[in-house]
DNA sequence: TAAATAGTGTCTGTAAGACACTATTTT
DNA sequence: AAAATAGTGTCTTACAGACACTATTTA
């Protein structure tokens, strides 16, 4: 029996941080189906193109992000049968985080670009496709591997004060940490963050040093959530 | 541009528990390329078939694992260009932990079946394809999760007693819990086991109590390897 | 009885969380 | 000075790990 062919997709869940909150990058859909939808970015998987490659020149295209190295990894990969009505397509969706880069350009196949709060978008069956459900599984993603690893700091513009990191974790979880407990546990976990020899004070108040990503990509001890 | 279709497969890394050691189940290839090498367990995708759905059904041609009930979750999904010889196939892979079912029945499309310690597997090439670094991910990925999850017990058959469920940390991340404490976490962690009012003799020594597997899936507090 | 495994109690060190307190800026 | 944010120290509680001790079986 022969095997049946079938197109291969990358769909991309591009969160940030934007005033406080978390956002996840959104296109408006310019053909069918779905056409006016939202839907994640993303496109088909090229002749002779790696996965991730797929996903790194779609982060390129469809919003001017791949300058921002941005941290990427494979999320799960969306095979059911009828989920584009178009016929038999696998999505492989990964999960990108970056620093907040602005308003997004439209790019060639999306007819608008928009960063859009995650809150409430993961339950809607606004999004096209089985969109909410990936977006969805990237948010849990996220926010589980805050906890042992030291992401958060990928959400944020280099160089950061704790205390913007801290809102990374605020606004993720939707918890204020102690501040000062919160002090002590980032600069003594090995490896999360290096300190830099300058100091901001863009948040008022007495100077801020100001801190680089770490070495570290797991967390010890991890930062827990209750 | 008209998007490539592809091939799509699902790929299994099933492990279990057998006399003390971790080990992964392999078929001999029949056809080529790569005949009478070693492999993974898989097949492609079918019309209409989702992707779970593959490998439940390739779980149970290839080695009769489906009365089980195995945890069954998606692992990674693996699209380089040039990892079949045939042409353009990605290939969903999945990680399957059961109880030790005994040595395998040969499948259809399997010229031989066996369970392999996965010690040296993972660096070797002596297996098909990408299915070492294949392997290694679904290791890496059990080792991982039986850190902070009660996946420990989907790899021995029920009921197991204390001393059993320990074996499975011991050989998985081959460290030696010391057995005490580990009785005191096992049995306080929420949900994690729920005991039978039975007892067993075959370790030997005095009877212990027999355990089911608990609701838990996630671990509070989680089990440390240091 | 000895040997083996099952299970409980106790101690110590580490770290999480609560929060008092000091430090350095702007208004 | 007052207000704001940055950062340190201290206390309490929880729990991981070490390990003494008791319990119940087989040989």
């Amino acid at each position: 029996m022969q095997p049946t062919p079938m197109l291969v997709a990358v769909d991309l869940v591009v969160l940030t941080l934007r005033s406080g909150e978390l956002e996840a990058l959104l296109v408006r859909r310019g053909v069918e189906p779905y056409a006016g939808r939202w839907a994640l970015p993303g496109g088909f998987v090229e002749p002779g193109e790696d996965l991730v490659d797929t996903a790194v020149r779609e982060l390129g295209e469809e919003a001017g992000i791949g300058r921002l190295r941005p941290h990427l990894e494979q999320l799960a990969t969306y095979g059911s049968p009828d989920r584009d009505p178009r016929g038999r397509v696998v999505s492989v969706a990964y999960l990108a985080l970056v620093p907040d880069p602005g308003d997004p350009v439209a790019g060639s196949d999306a007819a608008d670009a928009a960063w859009r709060a995650v809150g409430t978008l993961g339950r809607s069956r606004s999004l096209a496709f089985d969109h909410a459900r990936i977006l969805r599984d990237g948010v849990e993603r996220a926010r589980a591997k805050l906890e042992y690893t030291s992401l958060a700091a990928a959400l944020i513009p280099e160089p950061f004060t704790v205390n913007e990191l801290r809102e990374v974790y605020a606004a993720v979880w939707g918890v204020e940490p102690d501040p000062r407990n919160f002090h002590r546990k980032v600069t003594s976990a090995d490896g999360f963050v290096v300190e830099t020899h300058a100091t901001t004070t863009r948040g008022g108040g007495r100077p801020a040093r100001l801190y680089r990503r770490g070495p570290a990509v797991q967390l010890h001890p991890p930062m827990l959530r209750g």
